[in-house]
DNA sequence: ACCTAGTTGAAAATCATTTTCAATTAGTTT
DNA sequence: AAACTAATTGAAAATGATTTTCAACTAGGT
């Protein structure tokens, strides 16, 4: 998704176009992984130097009304974001060495899902799936290391 | 899983028995749902009032490192805690209503894991697989709800 | 070139979590 | 049973993340 495709969504939402938001939108949308609002505000910092935080934190909130960005869990961080690339239903397999995220859409947990509504009661509505290992780039680092 | 195997455990790692650590175990054995560290602060304040926030906070990290607690993820909180039940890999149904959560452990991902580690190159480490919606209970509440 | 509602950034307020430290206590040793 | 010691406790302070407040500013319509 580029940042003036993104721009255009938020403009036909009756929301303005600062060079705030481009300098943000600019940054998820560039980046291949998670990022918390601290890395973003950095990020946008290189561009955009007397930028905000209380900014970062209010075009997050934009985006995430929007549904224009996705939360990714991990083992510490709860609170990091990407862009949603494929719209609708999707998950994420996180690199836990250098944060990178894949997506993956075919879950398959549609029969799991019925099973258990079955035997608990449930009435299920949404899930989390999350994946977590190393990247190809990561494990090549770690094969090397330990090479040394 | 009772107090006092938990309380067993404790003491088998070298860990003293305090009865403010026999507060919190109760509290936490004994709910049916994730609470939040202020949540179960205050649960056992009724049974031990001069207990600081602090104690518990120290209590569920001596017991995430024993891997007798799980982290429940939700929409809003991922710092929320319950005992873990069944012991070795499982996942949870949380309740969106009442926070009631159930476990189960057949998640029949391997395959998925194994293509998606083909597709993407990444070595998969773990997953985190959480389902979300409305337990007997509350589906019933909202049932009653309408009809009035 | 206005006008106005939406937007911004600084500072303060709020909230969760961690650290520090002196006092207390569980469980062992004598 | 008393003494000992390392682990534990709670209050307070420190830290860190997020939200609120508010006056100044600006994008985009008129």
């Amino acid at each position: 998704m580029t940042v003036d495709r993104l721009a255009h969504i938020l403009r036909g939402h009756g929301l303005k176009l600062t060079s705030q938001r481009r300098a943000v939108l600019k940054v998820i949308a560039g980046s291949h992984g998670h990022l918390t609002p601290a890395a973003i505000y950095e990020l946008v910092r290189k561009e955009y130097p007397t930028i905000g935080l209380v900014t970062v934190y209010r075009m997050l909130e934009v985006l995430a009304e929007l549904d224009l960005v996705c939360r990714v869990h991990g083992e510490t961080t709860c609170r990091s974001y990407m862009m949603r690339r494929p719209s609708g239903h999707h998950h994420h397999i996180v690199c836990s060495s250098c944060g990178k995220v894949v997506d993956f859409a075919r879950c398959a947990l549609d029969e799991l899902q019925h099973r258990l509504s079955r035997e608990t009661g449930f009435k299920i509505q949404g899930h989390l799936l999350e994946f977590s290992g190393l990247c190809q780039g990561c494990l090549g680092e770690t094969a090397a290391e330990d090479h040394r």
